[in-house]
DNA sequence: AAACGCCTCAACCGCATCCCT
DNA sequence: TAGGGATGCGGTTGAGGCGTT
């Protein structure tokens, strides 16, 4: 797999480029073992590779590091991505940092193959989000939502204005409280069905936000004016908690109307999955 | 079995940012 | 503070794999 070398004068006369060797992986992983990476400028020479020293940083970063987790993404670390790719954008590294054991080539990987996919068949844009096939206005002519699904993509736009004021009240509430260590990333919002609600559609507006938790590495850390609360991540690490205290859907298990709901549960879509 | 087309992902490029002098 | 080299990041490419006809 991989690329071929280009023919590029631009390139630096006699270097190797295109896929590596097992050999070659064996004189980086040798030589970054014994002596670790100070320097990728100097890597190559220093290790025996006729590559140049970028080339090495992303061989070993992207494929040889140790730490690396291989394999499929679990159903966590799939709703991870959504969820902070739908507050950061493209933000790969940071992304990655949020993912022990993935790389950011790897998620930007993931992303473009199979996370936007998905949304662009949920109907909702991959950038922003936020459904593409109904407008903000909620004008007249829409009809009510059939089901679940569509409720979801008919309220995004309203839930998640409403979620982002609140991220932008938190943060504003960490600056004013030095005695608070800043969140360690941009919070992650959960979301609270009412259990009491008899239909589908009865009381949406009044989702609220999480309560308590029994997890260390989840802190409520603010209110609004109605009374809800949000999760942030006390971790101090940079590889906090994933996802605050609530029970993850099974990866087979598909969970239309569960009690308790994500924003930006794409796990509720898997149905619709390619 | 062969041909074709789509998909995946390792590796590259170019720009941005950081760091040192 | 400016300049230049080193490193990091995000977008893109294309060989090889794999499914379909």
């Amino acid at each position: 797999m991989g690329r071929s070398p280009p023919s590029s004068s631009s390139n630096q006369i006699g270097l190797k480029r295109g896929p590596w060797t097992h050999e070659e992986d064996h004189k980086l992983v040798s030589f970054i073992t014994k002596h670790g990476y100070g320097s990728w400028r100097s890597l190559p020479v220093l290790a025996g590779l006729n590559r140049c020293g970028k080339s090495c940083r992303l061989r070993w970063a992207n494929y040889l590091r140790p730490d690396i987790k291989r394999g499929k993404f679990s159903q966590q670390e799939q709703q991870v991505i959504l969820d902070l790719h739908s507050i950061l954008g493209n933000k790969w590294s940071v992304i990655a940092s949020h993912l022990p054991g993935r790389t950011d080539n790897e998620i930007k990987n993931f992303w473009n193959t199979h996370l936007k996919k998905r949304l662009i068949k949920m109907g909702l844009d991959p950038v922003t989000h936020m459904p593409a096939i109904y407008d903000n206005t909620l004008s007249a002519h829409h009809l009510p939502p059939p089901n679940l699904e569509n409720f979801l993509l008919f309220h995004l736009p309203t839930l998640k204005q409403q979620l982002e004021a609140l991220q932008m009240a938190t943060l504003q509430e960490y600056l004013q409280l030095p005695q608070l260590p800043p969140p360690p990333f941009t919070p992650t919002f959960h979301l609270q069905y009412d259990r009491n609600m008899s239909g589908p559609y009865a009381n949406l507006p009044d989702l609220e936000v999480f309560g308590a938790s029994d997890d260390p590495t989840w802190t409520a850390v603010s209110g609004d004016q109605n009374g809800a609360s949000m999760w942030v991540s006390s971790s101090s690490s940079n590889a906090p908690s994933p996802l605050p205290p609530v029970e993850a859907n099974s990866e087979s298990e598909s969970a239309p109307l569960t009690d308790e709901l994500m924003f930006n549960d794409y796990s509720l879509f898997s149905d619709i999955d390619p």
